[in-house]
RNA sequence: GACCGGGUAGUCAAGCUUGGUAUGAUACAUGCUUGGGGUGCAUGUGAUCGCGAGUUCAAAUCUCGCCUCGGUCACCA
């Protein structure tokens, strides 16, 4: 059997490893950036479905699918936002053989459509505010340089665009959606900065963009969601007019927010191990494994334990399984720990005599031994600890992960250390600046903290001249 | 887009320089065995050697063209 690659040893290829084999995603396709996302995956984001659905559903969004194709002059209408996806866009320009008279857009994000179709719906300021989630696949060929789940040219993903009649309201509507985003990675244990954007790094058409970005054991950040503020650029090219409660008129206040499948490469590369993944119990499809430990002669009995536990389990209402199939229990620790079940259940012979069963955490690798009357009552507390101890974890991987620099040869250092993670520093603000980082040091301006302005404590990183906002600097995938 | 490296059973590799009937591990199937950290043994299944053309008595191997995957860089709103 061969040998892991080491998390630490090299992080990229570990990953790869995992992903191939604890069958998250299978990359045989053929086709660069367009994978399968095999069932162990695609539980994965089931449970991420179900629980963003949660949270959609008490904020009043409603679920709908708009279509995949997208009218090219559709695209076209709002220039800004045309052009930032231009290099990026598939087009189906034939049926058959036979040439299209107008071509189509694979939708990269559907803005375009949903708006097209907002401005037929929205009349009076009483047909809002309108919140919509639409869970789709997105297609954009913007690299050559495809990662499974961290960079691919097809994804899954939920795009929710909301309508408002204020500009107020649509400020309340990101902060909404920051909460629907920022308690689901609480829920994933998942660390995460929130910044705005840069104004040149703001998505094309928006009035400003929020990021999420998660910092990444070997050092650099990954941007797992995203809410922009659209204010009513859309709204006019796209003709999304309504009365007000006055009679006059107005355009309609939009925002936007998305979230990948990327952000399972997230849990995957914060939480995992060497011996393959760690789901945090709120996420894991499932949450307890059951192995049995058979001795020869023994079969029977422990089959039948076996599954009086697992009846016992299931009545807790805690997604769980027993693995009767022909394996060696060795070989199923192995299987289970790969697949990251946060608690393995064994009973064997001794488990047996002494009236009770093994119980191995994912995280921590402990084992404990606990009467058969106490199983349910522990792993209920077991399914606590491990998320807390994975967001002890993630917390010290956020502390690590920051700092401040004055200078710029600091700022160099730090971004050419093992782990650059965030750098706190300060900017003029010019984009010229930016692009010399970037250039220099390959490092990027994620932006400035939300929703608090921080006092600036020096000159500019990169020309020295007078600073306009402490900004945070990370390399990111 | 630039440069580099690959394509041989499901998977990973050897063979290629120096042409001569396809090699191993693993996986899979069957049986026995074993079982508290990827059991062991036996038997068996599985490859038009990426595609096309050329050279040759003979091509996985040499030549040319194409396709495709991967890596590094650029790009990534």
């Amino acid at each position: 059997m061969s040998v892991f690659t080491k998390k630490k040893e090299d992080f990229m290829a570990w990953y790869l490893d995992v992903v191939r084999r604890a069958q998250i995603v299978d990359t045989r396709t053929e086709v660069k950036g367009m994978n399968v996302l095999l069932s162990n995956g695609y539980d994965i984001w089931d449970r991420m479905k179900k629980i963003l659905d949660e949270k959609f559903y008490i904020t009043g969004h409603k679920n709908m699918y708009f279509p995949l194709f997208i009218p090219e002059k559709f695209l076209e209408l709002e220039s800004e936002h045309f052009e930032g996806f231009v290099p990026e866009v598939a087009y189906v320009t034939h049926a058959g053989e036979k040439k299209l008279d107008k071509k189509f857009a694979l939708r990269p994000t559907s803005e375009t459509i949903m708006y097209h179709m907002y401005s037929q719906w929205i009349r009076a300021y009483t047909d809002m505010p309108l919140k919509v989630n639409q869970w789709c696949n997105i297609i954009r060929i913007d690299t050559k340089d495809t990662k499974p789940l961290l960079r691919d040219r097809e994804f899954q993903w939920t795009e929710a665009h909301t309508c408002h009649s204020t500009p107020e309201e649509a400020v309340e509507q990101v902060k909404e959606s920051m909460w629907i985003y920022g308690s689901t990675y609480d829920e994933c244990c998942l660390p995460y900065l929130i910044t705005k954007r840069p104004k040149y790094d703001t998505f094309p058409g928006a009035l400003y963009s929020i990021a999420y970005d998660t910092p990444l054991p070997d050092g650099k950040t990954l941007q797992i969601g995203t809410t922009h503020n659209l204010d009513q650029g859309f709204a006019k090219v796209f003709n999304i007019r309504f009365q007000k409660e006055d009679g006059s008129h107005d355009h309609a206040y939009q925002t936007c927010y998305g979230l990948s499948t990327r952000v399972m490469a997230a849990i995957i590369c914060v939480h995992g191990d060497d011996r393959g993944l760690i789901l945090p119990p709120y996420l894991a499809p499932l949450q307890v494994i059951i192995v049995p430990v058979i001795f020869k002669g023994k079969e029977e009995a422990i089959d039948k334990e076996c599954k009086e536990v697992l009846e016992e389990i299931q009545k807790a209402n805690i997604r769980v399984k027993y693995d009767d199939s022909d394996k060696t229990s060795g070989f199923k620790f192995n299987e289970y720990e790969l697949l990251g079940v946060p608690i393995r259940i064994e009973i064997g012979p001794k488990d047996l005599e002494k009236k009770g069963v093994t119980i191995a955490r994912r995280d921590t690798k402990d084992r404990i031994f606990v009467t058969k009357d106490k199983i349910v009552e522990t792993i209920t507390k077991l399914l606590e600890e491990i998320t807390e101890e994975l967001k002890n974890r993630v917390k010290m991987l956020m502390d690590e992960s920051m700092s401040d620099a004055k200078t710029y040869d600091e700022l160099e250092n730090k971004m050419n250390s093992k782990k650059p993670g965030f750098v706190r520093t300060n900017w003029c603000g010019d984009i010229a600046c930016a692009d010399e980082l970037k250039e220099r040091l390959k490092a990027e301006i994620r932006g400035t903290l939300y929703g608090e302005e921080e006092e600036i404590f020096g000159s500019c990183i990169i020309c020295d001249e007078e600073a306009k906002e402490v900004v945070y600097i990370s390399k990111a995938y």
